[in-house]
DNA sequence: CGCCAGGTGCTGA
DNA sequence: TCAGCACATGGC
């Protein structure tokens, strides 16, 4: 057991905020996996207590995940640019953009197409437990994401049984491209938004959104703006009933929110998607 | 039951 | 470049 300090931050709504789908919250903690490692977390004030499997993973790595090394109130104060994004940070003010394994971003994001989160959680849980490596806490069995060579060697008959539809022969194109080599997932974080985006493109199942997606959640790009339903719906804010492309409209919001508007994206996700029926005429 | 969900790929203009 | 369409599945 372990603790570090994290000021200001609103832990069970980050790890609800739809950016990781594997957290399950229980008796107070959330228990999830980090790489081989089982973890469980809970917020004690300005702390993160927490409980690791085995050693690799402490204080360094989850300082890393929750990225607390970033000054949020910076990060907030140059993103609070407008009255809807004002309300938004006022709602969660200690929401923050995780920093996942590029791997587990981009696959669990191929699956997360045009699909709702609860369903999302279950297929990512089937995935892990069918070819995941199981980690265990306290004899609480887990599963790991499995790495990218494990899904390529699954046939697309094995994944669609997991109930993953037409986003199976996506998955695991995509692994094969990751096991071969021909994208070099791990580079990517040390690349610009631009780059890392095109080669994420290139992947089977990955469109602009999952792209920005998996930029912003798995490769540290904070200027990355996915846009989806909901962010469609917060972006009429701004945009009215005018037309707008995809391109057109994550150009405006880098500009208009800056290097971090990404948490701007957050931040905008979650307040919207918390108002589902509110009145947006 | 019908509608919706952190969209993508393909086609035809 | 962009609109229109099919696509699996299950939660609500």
């Amino acid at each position: 057991m372990g603790s570090l300090a994290a000021p200001r931050v609103a832990l069970a709504e980050t790890l609800r905020s739809g950016q990781a789908f594997r957290w399950r919250e229980s008796a107070g903690w959330f228990h999830g996996v980090l790489g081989r490692t089982a973890v469980k977390v809970r917020q004690e004030g300005d702390r993160i207590v927490y409980a690791v499997s085995n050693e690799a993973v402490g204080a360094p790595e989850l300082a890393r995940y929750f990225a607390l090394d970033l000054d949020l109130e910076r990060v907030l104060r140059s993103i609070d640019v407008d009255l809807q994004i004002h309300r938004a940070i006022a709602a969660t003010p200690g929401l923050r953009v995780l920093r996942q394994d590029p791997w587990e971003t981009l696959g669990s994001f191929i699956l997360a197409s045009f699909n709702n989160i609860r369903r999302i959680e279950g297929m990512i849980e089937r995935v892990c437990r069918a070819y995941g490596d199981p980690v265990a806490m306290n004899g609480m069995p887990i599963y790991g994401f499995p790495p990218p060579e494990r899904l390529a060697r699954a046939s697309e008959r094995a994944l669609r049984a997991l109930g993953l539809g037409y986003r199976a022969p996506y998955l695991r194109a995509t692994a094969r491209l990751v096991a071969n080599g021909r994208l070099p997932l791990p580079q990517l974080e040390a690349v610009g938004y631009e780059e890392a985006r095109r080669a994420l493109l290139g992947c089977d199942g990955v469109g602009q959104k999952v792209a920005d997606c998996v930029a912003l959640f798995g490769c540290g790009k904070t200027e990355a703006f996915p846009i989806d339903v909901w962010m469609a719906r917060a972006l009429r804010y701004y945009f009215r009933h005018r037309r707008i492309s995809y391109g057109a409209a994550r150009e405006y919001a880098r500009r208009h929110f800056g290097p971090y508007a990404g948490y701007a994206q957050q931040y905008l996700y979650h307040y919207v998607r918390g108002r589902r029926s509110a009145t947006w005429s």
